[in-house]
DNA sequence: TACTAATGCAACTGTGAAAGTTACGAATAA
DNA sequence: TTATTCGTAACTTTCACAGTTGCATTAGTA
């Protein structure tokens, strides 16, 4: 698995859960379909679990499964519950105790948060079903 | 300097020379600014340079100034520059052997793909005059 | 010419975040 | 009671990138 990839996992797992919501799954059967380890799937569908996206059973044939209809999750959902910020800002420099250089800092800093809002927006318009695909694909055991 | 924060510094740098395009900066003076060090700074300018966004002269007296007026240059420019892909996407892994994981693979790929291509649209609304602000802050020496 | 100051670049080290791994406790179905 | 699965902590490994050093090249200046 590559760096980070997270988002990646997230998104190609939850797909293929709307392919058949009611199965569970368990981290080693979902880390071989992702080339990964169950501890690291765990690691990332935690996120997804604590933000109410995904639903985790223990014990003996637990797993995990979507705790919402594949329509009823958008993109934007699963990265902020992931809590990844692509176009992060800088804490200021030392030189920015100058006022100009700490107004410049923080008109770039502003910029990229306005850039990053706008990502999200666009993350909110498609769903999970849409990544899914259409029925004609089958449905993905 | 903190984790990806070339972008940062590329804009921030860009920026302070909107302010007095025909002056020369060394690597040394922006590295001061930017709270890093020249040779630092020379990597990721050099990048800019390479898309004609920056003119750099060397020898005594050398340094670096913008090649295109600031209001020339959108923030797309800067970031394709730097050759950055925030969205990346992940190579397929062994268990996408089987088509319908390939499928679901290419899908998700795609998503991705169209939103690194609405980050860029969104990149290409500001130019670096923009985030120079208005003349009232005076210009940055 | 010699000197100085700047970029360009290669080669290397240092660092930190994330992946990978191991281990074990807790929960739960059979 | 046994097997299976998640939850999590602790640790190691990996890797991209910042940071550093050194030197060649270029160009202005005395």
């Amino acid at each position: 698995m590559k760096r980070n990839s997270r988002l990646s996992l997230a998104l190609h797992t939850l797909s293929h859960m709307a392919g058949s919501p009611d199965r569970l799954r368990t981290s080693a059967e979902i880390a071989e379909h992702s080339g990964t380890n169950p501890v690291v799937v765990r690691r990332v569908l935690g996120k997804l679990r604590q933000a109410g996206l995904l639903i985790s059973e223990k014990g003996h044939s637990g797993g995990w499964r979507l705790a919402l209809k594949p329509e009823d999750i958008t993109l934007a959902d699963v990265y902020l519950a992931l809590d990844e910020r692509m176009v992060a800002t800088n804490e200021p420099s030392e030189a920015s105790v100058c006022s100009v250089e700490y107004a410049l800092h923080e008109r770039v800093s502003r910029v990229l948060e306005e850039i990053e809002e706008s990502l999200v927006r666009k993350l909110s318009e498609t769903v999970i079903s849409d990544v899914h695909g259409v029925k004609e694909d089958g449905e993905y055991q």
